[in-house]
DNA sequence: AGCCTTTTACTGGTTAACCAATTATTGAAT
DNA sequence: ATTCAATAATTGGTTAACCAGTAAAAGGCT
């Protein structure tokens, strides 16, 4: 198994080029929101790479909201304008592979918000939910088993019951490469996985005493020495 | 490849049943992390469906950390385990359109924090920058044009100068929503382009000053109305 | 048997041909 | 000149054939 996940390859240096130059053709063009883009034959003749190059590099332009295929049509620019287009293509081309403290960072960020709304959204099938993952992971510790998957799912339930399915996404982004950090930073071994349960608890009994500010800083106890880790490398 | 946040289409629905089937399998067949999957012409005359349409969902699921395609080996399954992969697997399958309320409150969490960080982090090139996007901005709005793709502009540039590379990943893929949602609710006929422009120098002014909670601050009082819309609809 | 080379089959990725739907063009009828 | 039906060209999407590289199997050698 590769460790490396998130490894940049040959074809992603092709896409970004491919990317580049459909900004210049947008811009010397002189395309404007609705116009059409030429064709992918055209593009991939223009640009000289293979038709499938360029469909993921559109695919990846439309991911982010800026091109609209549309079948047996065409592609067309989205209805941002040029100037944000340009902006936003230019700060896609710039994105690189983040670094494990920009995703902690961002977790904690996250899920110290999905804490305090769910304390103040969560029903009782999502309270059920998240006793069932915390549960789990209780049993887990207590058999002296690995329990980072449970871990996981008791925050990923957490991020469910926040009812914003925008924040429940980026928590899914993220939680991979986290995971992959964790195992090779070796964070779990400097987090005792007993306090981990008592900490746990009282992220619960905080939601389901509907007190978001508890809840907030009950996570903030939790993700306390992740964090001092985090800003140490 | 393309995130639930836009239009739902037909072959989104095929790709969820191929991923649920995919899961089955995992589950049925006991895969473990590490494991290989059977090879997508299997995959595609088992489930009956097209290798193009295994190959994007596959892609989905690596795009989520789940699995690995490693060329003219296989695809493997990630190394996080069967408990947690069935816990993301069922969440991304329910992960549906994200409403306006919800990109709208995770866009004010995120800047947030990003104006606070830019406050602490941003270089004097980050400064240059921002500047020339506020004064872009100043003048679109002086001369009594539209200017919400430069209003964005400013808020990307500061995203930017936060130095966190997952939350301005984060940023650029709610933008496109938020700009189509401003558009469709008339968001920005609510707000006094004037106003915005004050605002935006206060915010700059603080991260100028290096001054973090100042920049929080006055990004809230940026965000104000636009908080009290989205609570309100 | 054990080891190494050679061969074979299989893998994800790439390319090219094909499809159905849309759009542009044509041209006759009014 | 205008209208509208018929046709041709073009589009993104789909399918199937092909490629290069890997991994397993086979087979000869010691």
């Amino acid at each position: 198994m590769k460790l490396d996940i998130h490894t940049i390859t040959e074809s992603d240096i092709i896409q970004k080029e491919i990317i580049s130059k459909i900004r210049d053709l947008i811009n010397h063009k002189n395309l404007e929101p609705g116009d059409k883009l030429p064709s992918e034959r055209q593009l991939s003749e223009r640009f000289d790479v293979s038709r499938s190059n360029v469909r993921e590099a559109i695919q990846k332009l439309e991911f982010y909201g800026l091109l609209n295929s549309i079948p047996q049509s065409g592609t067309f620019v989205a209805n941002i304008g040029v100037i944000a287009l340009n902006g936003m293509i230019e700060d896609i081309l710039r994105l690189d592979e983040p670094d494990f403290k920009s995703l902690v960072e961002t977790r904690i960020l996250l899920e110290l918000k999905t804490a305090r709304l769910a304390a103040l959204r969560r029903t009782p099938e999502d309270l059920v939910q998240m006793q069932e993952a915390l549960d789990a992971y209780t049993n887990k510790v207590h058999n002296g088993e690995n329990a980072v998957q449970e871990d996981l799912l008791f925050h990923l339930a957490i991020a469910k019951a926040a009812g914003n399915s925008t924040m429940n996404t980026f928590m899914l982004i993220i939680t991979p490469g986290i995971i992959t950090n964790f195992e090779k930073y070796h964070v779990c071994d400097k987090n005792q996985p007993v306090i981990g349960i008592k900490e746990h608890e009282a992220i619960l009994e905080a939601i389901k005493n509907k007190d978001p500010e508890a809840a907030k800083q009950k996570m903030k106890d939790h993700f306390k020495i992740l964090y001092q880790y985090c800003y140490s490398i």
